[in-house]
DNA sequence: CCTGAACATACCTTGACACGTATATGCTCT
DNA sequence: AGAGCATATACGTGTCAAGGTATGTTCAGG
């Protein structure tokens, strides 16, 4: 398992991932919320620690396990090089500095106009 | 393979990616620069352009691939969420704005003032 | 039509990895 | 110290995808 793209790769992976996200958590706890079995998350725990996507802290008995950015910095600039390719440029960027207002903490907030919703956003998936 | 994260795992898939953000190019030409068989080209070209992440157009006998942007923002909408962990949002947000700006073909262009020490942007006014 | 070029596809082999079961390690409490 | 919980690791197994070789398909030109 060599880069932060195979290790995204995995859906249980990303699942962890997505959970870490509202708080951090115990192997227990993931386990219980993916219903996964318990050496399964150990493993992919593990994996994503390596990676440097987690790091743990033990609490007892309990290990927590937080997010890193480190490889989601990495992962954002490699999709940078294919930013100019997509839809509509300036409603991309919208959508982006949209979705960083919502989630920055209000420390140097920048206001911005709201935009009217005619995104046109195509989801092709086939079997 | 499913997700798009699969599809980007692959390293010879990203590289050619990466080939076709310069420009459009043929099967024999991925081959030469890329150094890998014909039919390991054409078979990446085919899982890349089911995952909607490149467009062939035909040529005589050549057929040319394209880049296609919907992928990449499901990557980033993806990354979206993991966005608030990076370690200084604020900065993150200037470097992407920074490569947004470079990567955009001058066409509808949001004018941004300069961000000194201040960070202080002015109230965002579409032109 | 026949030939060669450009590309696609079929089949096969091989290796990686995700999972489950079983077992080891480590910590807490009594 | 011993029991029990929480987590990590070892090992065996099955699946799946990537690459190679061979072959099919389409097109252009003589």
């Amino acid at each position: 398992m060599e880069s932060v793209f195979e290790i995204i790769a995995e859906p249980n992976r990303r699942a962890i991932l997505g959970l870490l996200v509202s708080s951090e958590q115990s192997v227990g706890e993931i386990e219980r919320q993916l219903r996964m079995t318990q050496p399964t998350v150990s493993k992919h725990l593990r994996v994503l620690r390596d990676a440097g996507f987690v790091e743990s802290t033990v609490d007892a008995q309990r290990r927590l396990y937080r997010l890193k950015p480190g490889p989601f910095q990495e992962l954002d600039d490699w999709l940078a090089r294919f930013r100019r390719f997509w839809s509509a440029h300036v409603d991309a960027l919208e959508r982006h500095l949209d979705r960083m207002d919502q989630s920055t903490p209000t420390k140097t907030k920048i206001s911005r106009i709201r935009r009217g919703s005619n995104r046109e956003r195509d989801k092709g998936k086939k079997k």
